[in-house]
This record gives structure tokens, C-alpha cells and sequence, in this order.
DNA sequence: CAAAAATATTTTATCATTGAAATATTACTT
DNA sequence: AAGTAATATTTCAATGATAAAATATTTTTG
């Protein structure tokens, strides 16, 4: 307690819900996905579902705040699946251009059919659906501590 | 798109939402901490001051939703470095009770001096606290996922 | 234009976590 | 009381992340 005041100590339990959360849903989701899927290949393949647009290994990286060597790996891994095209830059060396391909799109889809079970559930035994607040505060809040450069 | 509605659509972006700030937070902190604690070792540290009442392992890895595996690595480390007590449960031999020490209280104390700029920072560049309800919310949605049993 | 700095990706070593199996002890059942 | 089931902890192999170094390319600068 000592040098904390109430709004640190505030914070911290903050925190904790949070990293709780997301380590039990993390756990949920990486079971119910199919096992050649985990949660950080499906999320690049989700991500490329909202606007199939290229996008380089950095960018991704930053999209997700991973290390560049993490999305390094998690697309080689979409690449031998044959779940991703990735293509030289042919502007810039340095780059790669990344997208989904068909075949990672119809992973994609089946991979919502295996989690929306455990989505519904959760849907069913939160009413969160009805706070739009919370939604808007974590982004918020994300926001806020999200002044980093990967 | 095609299988989701838009309760499963906002729940995976809640959840992602939720992801990022975890992933945020913990490297933010991470970084910030003494170079002997990384978080898991000081959220235990942190946990036994506001109880000092000793916990078995199991308990304290249900706290933190870890497996049993994570909290033996963890409470070792905590034991090697004199940070923590841990005896046999005389009235169950499968038990251990873990308390902690008073250098524990005083690396806990530290870690707490070397974090609390990073806090004040997000408190400062947040207004999140005069928003009670994000808290509760949060609590809530945590109490709804977490049927488990480690 | 050459040297230095910046940018993008990959590689490497290290670390914390998981799930499952192994071990040990206690509780239940009949 | 013996045998089976349940509980608590540890060990193990595999996985995915990090930070930092290595490599390659482009941009800036003097």
C-alpha cells in the first residue's frame, strides 16, 4: 500500500481484470480454434478479411503490437500453409507486400465456425453487449498507452 | 463477415481491444520493472501484500488463471531469490503453504517505486478513473468467462 | 557521390507459458 | 482394510513471444 495512492492502486487491479481476461480468452479460443490455426495466424487472416488490401510485415507487426520477429514468424507459418501471398516490393527491396489468399480466406471461415460457439456463449452470459461504454473506453484507454514504435 | 452477426463481430473486437492493451501494458511494465522481476513474480509479490496469508501453489495459480506448471517456475524463482517462504502442509503432505518474506515485502516495495511513473503516466493520459463503471464492467465480463478449473 | 543514418526483414538466444504425464499423498467406496 | 478415485505438485517437450544482433536496401547528408 505504502507508496501507492488510491488511483495507482486503482490502475493496477485494472490491469489485472484486464490481463485476465484476455489470458482466458486467449485460452478459450486457441482450443476451439482448428489446430492448425492459432490466435495470431487467425487474427492476420481476420484482419485481412476487413479490407484484403497488401500490407507489409511491419505494418502488420504494428497492427497487432507484436515484435517484428514474432509477425516474421507467424506469416512464414501462413505462408507454408499456403494461407497468405507475400511478394517482394518491387519499389523497395526492403519490403514484402502480404494478402490473404483464397484458400486463407475459406480458413478464415472455417475457423469463425469453430469459435462462434464459444462467442455466443460469452455473448449469452454478459449483457456487455448493451454497455456501449465499454467498448469506447477501452479503445480509449488503449489509446492512451499506445505511444510505442515497434 | 459471411457467418458472424454483429455481436460476434463486436465481442472479437472487444476482445482484441482487450488483447492490445494487455500486451501494452505488460511490456510497458515489463520494462519498467527491476531486471529480477518480471511481472508474474511481482503480481505474486504484489498479491501477498495485501494478505500476508499464506497460499498453497494451486491457489495462487487459480488466482492468476495460470497453470499449476507456470506458478511452480514462478514461486521457484520467487524462493531462490529469498522473496518468499514456503513450507510443507503438515496436515496434508501434497500441500505447500507459500508466504512472503520481509525481503520480499521490501523487492515488492521497489518494484512498485520503479512502476509507479509508468501508472501515473496512464492515469495522467487517461480520464478512465472518473468512469467507475469500466471497472465493473470489466469484472463483470471476467466473472462470465471464467467457468474453468486449472 | 560517398559515407552515414534510417528502414525492413530475418535470425538468434532466452524465457514464460501450455498441456500432458509422472509422482506422491489423501479421500472415498465397498 | 484394500483398491480406486481425487487432489497437489513437479517435470517435460513444444510453442510463441521478446530483445538484440545481423543482413540488406534505401534515404539523407555533407
Amino acid at each position: 500500500m505504502l507508496q501507492f495512492n488510491n488511483k495507482d492502486m486503482n490502475l493496477l487491479i485494472l490491469l489485472s481484470e484486464i490481463a485476465t481476461i484476455e489470458q482466458l480468452a486467449r485460452n478459450k479460443l486457441d482450443n476451439a480454434l482448428p489446430k492448425d490455426l492459432n490466435i495470431s495466424s487467425f487474427s492476420v487472416l481476420n484482419h485481412f478479411s476487413g479490407s484484403r488490401a497488401e500490407k507489409t510485415p511491419l505494418q502488420l507487426a504494428r497492427s497487432f503490437h507484436v515484435t517484428k520477429g514474432a509477425m516474421t514468424n507467424t506469416l512464414n507459418k501462413l505462408e507454408k500453409q499456403g494461407y497468405i501471398h507475400v511478394r517482394p516490393d518491387w519499389n523497395d527491396a526492403r519490403k514484402k507486400c502480404v494478402s490473404i489468399s483464397q484458400s486463407g480466406i475459406d480458413a478464415r471461415n472455417n475457423a469463425i465456425k469453430s469459435i462462434k460457439p464459444i462467442l455466443d456463449e460469452i455473448i449469452q452470459k454478459t449483457n456487455h453487449m448493451t454497455k456501449k461504454s465499454l467498448l469506447g473506453d477501452l479503445r480509449n484507454f488503449r489509446e492512451a498507452i499506445e505511444n510505442d514504435k515497434v
